[in-house]
DNA sequence: GATGCGTGGCA
DNA sequence: TTGCCAAGCAT
């Protein structure tokens, strides 16, 4: 399918939406790529992935202050990396990005790589990260879909108040919207992510300042609320997640304190479900076993 | 395609 | 208070 008029009109009016409104953030700013070009997009994406824009802000600066290239990160210790990821949350992301920054130094002579295949080849990296990094680092012509994406093309384009579950399909729709522009279709990428982080959100939508809001099906067919297909989110209080949070916040406050581990693991109601986080975090590389003792991996 | 995986703010 | 939600990925 071609461009339609239709469409044509309501991207543009996105681009010039996008220039007006966007918010001034860290890894938008023109000095954050001169200073530490993709590598710092890589790193802010892994961290955004899941994890909201307010909480990454102060954590991805003290990093990058730490490790503001690859071959930096490569030569830090997954100890080093699990704690200096604090409580941003599922941390197997920190090892992923250190393996990925060892890669990258292994296979790539230390500089990001820009083929979106060569991205997604590196750990902790799938369709999102690969042409986030690819479009907003490179400024080359993908298709970039993320939760507010998908909401936002749910909406304007199929009239639904919530967007069906991921699928590959997602990459196909945006693709339709993007014009021939390579930094136009930049613009439009971060402009559909934009509006659904800030006006289109899942909880409630503005329509009224929306650049969309003439075309869109769904605001057209007035909200109508439709049918939820969203995964709904396991409990997370007593649930093994928590209890492996607690085992690796614990183990990070005896980095500070330097206390033995075991004097900090937390009591937990049930002892079974303590021993399957520690042992799960053992597997998964998050925390070793020596000697009767827990440590964050050397 | 369905699950498991952290953490904290907000309504 | 409880549940929802957040720039996803790997299996």
């Amino acid at each position: 399918m071609q461009a339609s008029p239709t469409r044509s009109a309501s991207t543009a009016s996105l681009g010039s939406w996008y220039r007006e409104n966007a918010r001034d953030l860290p890894w938008r700013r023109p000095e954050f790529l001169v200073e530490f070009g993709a590598w710092g997009i890589l790193v802010s994406e892994f961290m955004l992935q899941q994890t909201p824009v307010a909480r990454v802000i102060p954590h991805l600066k003290a990093w990058l202050a730490r490790w503001p290239s690859p071959a930096a990160l490569a030569q830090a210790t997954p100890a080093e990396v699990v704690h200096q990821w604090a409580n941003l949350g599922y941390p197997r992301r920190a090892l992923w990005l250190h393996r990925a920054a060892q890669e990258i130094v292994a296979r790539h002579s230390g500089d990001t790589p820009r083929d979106v295949p060569a991205l997604l080849a590196l750990p902790g990296i799938g369709d999102y990260t690969a042409r986030a990094v690819a479009v907003f680092a490179f400024g080359d012509r993908h298709p970039v879909v993320d939760t507010n994406t998908r909401r936002v093309i749910a909406r304007a384009i199929h009239g639904r108040a919530q967007p069906a579950p991921p699928s590959r399909r997602d990459l196909d729709d945006m693709a339709l919207l993007l014009p021939a522009d390579d930094a136009e279709a930049a613009v439009v990428n971060a402009a559909m992510m934009e509006l659904g982080a800030t006006l289109c959100g899942a909880r409630r939508a503005v329509c009224e300042p929306c650049p969309l809001s003439t075309t869109c099906a769904w605001h057209a067919a007035g909200h109508p609320a439709g049918e939820d297909r969203r995964r709904r989110q396991a409990a997370y209080e007593g649930s093994d997640r928590q209890a492996r949070g607690g085992v690796l916040r614990a183990l990070r406050n005896a980095v500070e304190h330097q206390l033995p581990a075991m004097a900090v693991i937390p009591e937990w109601p049930d002892a079974t479900q303590r021993d399957r986080a520690i042992d799960s975090l053992i597997a998964d590389g998050l925390v070793e076993a020596q000697d009767d003792e827990l440590r964050l991996p050397r």
